[in-house]
DNA sequence: GTGATCACG
DNA sequence: ACGTACGTGATCACC
């Protein structure tokens, strides 16, 4: 069809030729961590299925090609096993998810009118190379689709190999020109390349200490493995030219294993390979089999109506309200906001029931109805709610208590998954295997659109389908919450901190506009001060916000020197213009203009934003079931990150105050509480000593890793340092990150790790061993069986995999950590009662509990938080708390024993 | 909507 | 050889 151009001149045909199994295998773990989201109704895997037809669709579309055919491998035997023993021989098994999958990616091949071909002795790479050459010869344009960069090798002029970057669908396309300026090699040298290198993947060595960086250098300046091999006698001495000359059967073997047949005994001819278009019948055949709706509605055939099984529901009037005297022991119970800011939302409707009378209303008033209210406030009587938080508060400011809640559906499936956290019941249900219900966005549409329907039936239909999947999806849950040791999790520590953190965000905190405004006009002229200085250093006015403009005057027109770049242009960023301080009076200038512009736009600009203007209160809203590691989270405004690091900053904290006349602002922090838990689960002895006799702990790291003497004192730098490598250990140590952190060489770094590891082994074996669960398991837990799931533990990728790994380690301290506070927070307010306390719990910051509290209870206060902080578990190691006290957040001075 | 930056633990 | 510290949220510029 394309085979003459525009204007009309002879264009060249299109072939293309796809790795099958390359393509399959990458479809499959691109979406291997939502593995269970596809699957057909038999409970079939289908991700590489879907993936497969995804890249058939994008390619067909963009190359047109005039023939195409998709490779397979035949078998596990090969000439290239029957050559090298362990060829390929580390490769796990391929998953039973991917396998039975593959007949099905044959079909769809099939059916898209594509051929397709193995041979038996041969990889689908040499069936491919052998193909790619005859069609060189015989006047194609080739395109090669694959996700294995090995095939590179083939690239010509008239040959380009396209290779899945991201998913499968984004590719890079390999030219000659392309490899010649990313690799610095022809795409035959580089055979040779990965004769040196080897290939870990397809388990071949190359020759020993020999990297990507040192074989492309070698191939560069000998220009082929032959030209290397008659030269190397007059290579320098070294260790490098002796494991070339030792090695040198190994290098030819590996060459020939990496180099892909051009002649293959392939038996089709190009002209077999004809495209013509799918066969329509057939693929929607298929379709139907897999449940790829999506798909089957592209082709116009009408997709079957997403079954929704019908449910019945009673409208609630105030004539009704009898209807409520049935629910005995349990019901579940949601009351519907279309905004995500709870404390500002206006309801707009509400169910309530069982799954034999489900009663819907958009009566909001309804709820101040006795029957109701009662109802709702009994303690006899189960509450099954999605988001119980949302709903205490909300229900809260219409006056109406929610007693005994027994499930959150949002919290349960938190705990069973982090990632399963998604505010839209509809498809959070999804991910639960369970379909009867619609996404908010389907029912009432997104954006500027977004509202609720007139129609009865629609709305009323929607909350009745939400209440029957809470109800639905509770025992299944439970079940599972069970199976993974979990419940007490639940049912002890993140269900009633549900209530606790309702009452801290209902309470909220004082602040004070006047503190506020006053800052915003200092700050404002402090501003204009500096930005008529910047202009004035730079010789011109721009945006000094703009990163982009901000390079553009330092780097271009002052010329300083580039220190770092990010993916979109210079680096601009602190640890940047520190360096560059000394070189150019503006750059000081910058960074205080920035420092200010934060604290004004965040902070004094922000929060004056959120102070509620009834109570001169702002009410945050943590988030329970957002972080990865069990930590809460605080929005709108975020709580947890008012400056206190640097004085001007600080400063915002003044504005915080108590809310009533003759109290205080009280808060406690538990001292090092991180390493406090990586002392007790690692059950290192050393570290556990050096905290149970009450050490310094930055200071006693570094008389390990220093190996200092007893009468040696420890100076301030040692101590930094130690507390670099500290902060390192919890974060999941990397040479290369902790000398960025420290700004010492990568080198200097990599001892220090090492003296520690020597110093304190049972942290060394903890961070072995944690990962090896990881890899074992699929995930790590916290003290509670708080669960993180790390699929990319197996990535291939070294990126992907060092950063699960580094997570591995860090999870379990860092929600370790979490856990420990929530338990002291549930156990605060029966502790508070017992003392007959007014204290209020106002703030949660990680580590920290702030108080508002009358003067008089202080130091009573002060017993009780610190024994309940102390108390919360039972560690190796004691918890340390310290606290403090003053009339706002701004002047806390630390109470001494 | 995304990326860069910077505030916190 | 590879290229990073762990966990968050808000603001701004820019597409």
């Amino acid at each position: 069809m394309n085979t003459n151009g525009k204007w009309g001149v002879k264009m060249a045909k299109q072939l293309l030729l796809i790795d099958g199994n390359s393509i399959m295998f990458r479809a499959f773990f691109a979406m291997h961590n939502q593995l269970e989201r596809f699957t057909n109704q038999d409970g079939l895997h289908t991700a590489a299925i879907y993936g497969f037809k995804l890249m058939l669709d994008h390619v067909l579309a963009e190359y047109h090609p005039d023939a195409a055919l998709v490779a397979f491998d035949a078998g596990k035997v090969t000439f290239r096993t029957q050559l090298f023993d362990d060829y390929k021989g580390s490769r796990d098994k391929t998953p039973s998810e991917l396998t039975e999958q593959i007949p099905y990616v044959r079909r769809l091949v099939q059916d898209s009118g594509i051929q397709s071909y193995e041979l038996s002795n041969y990889e689908a790479d040499d069936i491919i190379g052998t193909l790619a050459q005859e069609a060189d010869q015989a006047g194609y344009e080739t395109t090669i689709i694959t996700g294995d960069r090995d095939l590179t090798q083939l690239v010509t002029p008239q040959t380009t190999v396209a290779v899945t970057k991201k998913g499968v669908t984004q590719t890079k396309d390999y030219t000659p020109e392309y490899m010649q300026e990313k690799l610095g090699v022809t795409p035959v040298q580089y055979i040779d390349v990965k004769a040196l290198m080897g290939d870990s993947s397809d388990n071949y060595p190359g020759v020993t200490k020999i990297g990507e960086k040192t074989a492309v250098s070698l191939i560069q300046e000998y220009g082929s493995l032959d030209g290397l091999y008659e030269h190397v006698q007059d290579m320098k001495p070294s260790k490098r030219k002796e494991n070339l000359i030792n090695e040198e059967k190994i290098a030819r073997e590996c060459q020939t294993l990496a180099t892909i047949k051009r002649d293959a005994p392939v038996e089709v001819q190009l002209t077999d390979l004809t495209y013509q278009g799918p066969d329509q019948e057939a693929l929607a055949e298929l379709y139907r089999e897999l449940n790829f709706q999506s798909f089957l509605s592209q082709m116009g055939v009408e997709a079957p109506v997403p079954t929704v099984k019908p449910v019945q529901y009673v409208e609630l009037t105030a004539d009704n309200l009898s209807l409520l005297d049935q629910f005995k022991t349990s019901l579940v119970f949601h009351l519907e906001m279309l905004e995500a800011n709870y404390h500002l939302a206006q309801p707009v409707g509400f169910v309530l029931g069982r799954p034999d009378c489900w009663l819907v209303s958009r009566d909001i008033n309804l709820l101040q109805k006795p029957e109701i209210k009662q109802l709702l406030a009994n303690d006899g009587i189960k509450k099954d709610v999605f988001n119980a938080k949302a709903q205490l508060v909300a229900l809260h400011r219409l006056g109406v208590s929610l007693h005994h809640v027994a499930f959150d559906l949002l919290l349960a499936s938190y705990l069973l998954d982090t990632n399963e956290n998604s505010d839209d019941l509809g498809l959070l249900a999804q991910v639960h295997d369970y379909h009867d219900v619609q996404p908010d966005e389907v029912v009432y549409g997104k954006g500027a659109k977004q509202a609720v329907p007139e129609d009865n039936e629609v709305f009323y239909t929607h909350l009745a389908n939400k209440a029957r999947a809470i109800y639905e999806l509770r025992q299944p849950l439970f079940d599972q919450l069970k199976a993974n040791e979990q419940l007490s999790l639940y049912t002890d520590i993140e269900l009633p901190l549900s209530a606790v953190l309702a009452q801290m965000e209902i309470d909220g905190v004082m602040v004070k506009t006047s503190t506020l405004t006053q800052m915003q006009s200092q700050l404002t002229e402090r501003l204009s001060e500096l930005e008529q200085a910047i202009y004035q250093a730079a010789g011109e006015e721009f945006n000094i916000n703009s990163t982009k403009q901000l390079g553009v005057i330092l780097f271009e027109k002052l010329k300083l020197p580039v220190i770092k770049k990010t993916k979109t242009g210079y680096s601009t960023a602190v640890s940047v213009l520190e360096k560059l301080r000394d070189q150019a009076p503006v750059v000081d200038l910058i960074l205080q203009y920035r420092q200010i512009a934060k604290i004004q736009s965040t902070y004094v600009t922000g929060l004056l934003k959120v102070i509620h203007p009834d109570d001169h209160k702002i009410h945050t809203r943590y988030l329970q079931t957002l972080t990865q590691t069990g930590r809460l989270s605080s929005v709108d405004p975020n709580l947890q990150n008012i400056p206190v690091r640097v004085e001007e900053g600080r400063r915002i904290r003044q504005a915080f105050v108590p809310s009533e006349a003759g109290w205080e602002i009280f808060s406690s922090d538990y001292s090092q509480v991180e390493l406090r838990v990586l002392a007790h689960v690692s059950g290192d002895q050393n570290m556990q000593a050096d905290f149970i006799n009450g050490e310094d702990i930055h200071a006693a790291t570094a008389r390990r890793i220093f190996h200092l003497l007893p009468d040696e004192e420890v100076t301030p730098n040692m101590r930094r340092q130690a507390k670099a490598v500290n902060f390192g250990i919890v974060y999941g140590i990397s040479d290369y990150g902790l000398a960025q952190n420290i700004n010492v060489s990568p080198k200097q770094a990599k001892t220090f790790i090492e003296s520690y590891f020597a110093e304190f082994p049972g942290v060394h074996d903890y961070t072995k061993s944690i990962v090896e669960t990881a890899r074992q398991q699929g995930y790590v837990e916290t003290i509670t069986h708080r669960r993180r799931y790390l699929p990319d533990i197996h990535a291939k990728n070294f990126n992907l995999r060092s950063f699960a790994e580094r997570t591995a380690m860090n999870t379990p301290i860092q929600g370790s950590a979490a856990d420990i506070i929530k338990i002291a927070m549930i156990r605060m307010g029966p502790a508070l009662a017992a003392h007959h306390l007014q204290a209020r719990m106002l703030l949660q910051i990680h580590d920290e509990l702030v108080f508002e509290a009358p003067k008089e209870e202080l130091a009573t206060l002060r017993q009780v938080v610190t024994e309940v902080m102390d108390s919360a578990v039972k560690l190796s190691v004691p918890l340390k708390v310290e606290s403090k006290v003053g009339p706002t957040w701004y002047d806390l001075k630390k109470i001494e024993d």
